[in-house]
DNA sequence: TAATATAGTTAGTTAAGCCTAACTTTGCAA
DNA sequence: TTGCAAAGTTAGGCTTAACTAACTATATTA
């Protein structure tokens, strides 16, 4: 349909739309200070990006100024602020990942996982969280499984 | 431990070693031209990248010969082909994505999730396999949810 | 309001990973 | 055995995304 109002963005684009977005919860605005810290790149880095996501009108930014998304960069920075959400979750509440693991890992997963799957992780979370067998949850019995496993795997060290 | 001998790749070397890998068992040894198709990449980038990949020993690549892996290099390719194939089986098997879409993304999901969290999705994986509701496997139960999610979802006709 | 610290930008560099165009090597067939 | 097509390499260039060093703008505070 409309692939001219789809831009593409980069994986490093999305994480900076991302953390734009997460700010900007927080403190209602951006600084470039503080997204370079929440990324972990320097200050120089965070300019250009700014630059690029301004040219795709995904920003509102003036050099010296705060950050603030515009609606089609809220838009975006949302939805991979979802599936980021949708991701850990699954780790986290269903596999039993530890949290910062799975944190790490839906952040490079974010970027590789598009609407379909992501719909359907959605959907099975759910879908796991709603269902039990012997009156424990799925996501319970899994974590007695796991850790029968776990016994046998013990000795390998992976942490 | 022996942090030395763990060579991190990026998602691209990981991704030369995995065409290499697969080739070679299909035709024992792999042709460069070969790869180049396998990965949709021009020929020049393969030369540049089997260099990288011999200078860290992990296929054995002389100009205008064939290309095996190293020991170690097989090591590693089967790490990531195993990624692959455990991430797209519970994307086919059990969410139900439809197989090239779900190739697709496992192959750039496989960089993403480390051996922590795919041991645990293995696991998950068998747990699901292993148990019912009803009489019906998860999977196909799961099935039937995402059906009935499906009939509201189909007005936004997400692919 | 002037000094100074903090924030932000510019300029220039590097490295990965891809590309095309042009060249070399290899292997097969006449 | 020579000559041609296919495979592979070299050279050079582009883009993205990072970096450091040095400069400029802003804001604080004395």
């Amino acid at each position: 349909m409309n692939s001219k109002t789809k831009h593409d963005l980069s994986a490093s684009q999305e994480d900076y739309l991302e953390a734009i977005y997460n700010l900007t919860i927080q403190n209602e605005v951006a600084r470039s200070k503080d997204i370079a810290t929440a990324l972990g790149v320097a200050k120089p880095s965070v300019t250009g990006a700014l630059r690029m996501l301004s040219e795709k009108k995904l920003v509102n930014y003036k050099p010296y100024g705060y950050v603030t998304l515009t609606p089609q960069g809220r838009r975006q920075a949302k939805a991979v602020a979802e599936k980021h959400k949708i991701i850990k979750s699954f780790f986290v509440d269903i596999l039993g990942v530890e949290k910062t693991t799975a944190g790490v890992a839906a952040c490079k997963a974010e970027h590789a996982l598009g609407p379909q799957i992501i719909d359907r992780l959605l959907a099975f979370s759910e879908f796991v969280s709603q269902n039990s067998i012997d009156g424990d949850g799925l996501a319970k019995k899994f974590n007695k499984y796991w850790k029968q496993c776990d016994i046998n795997n013990r000795s390998q060290g992976k942490s």
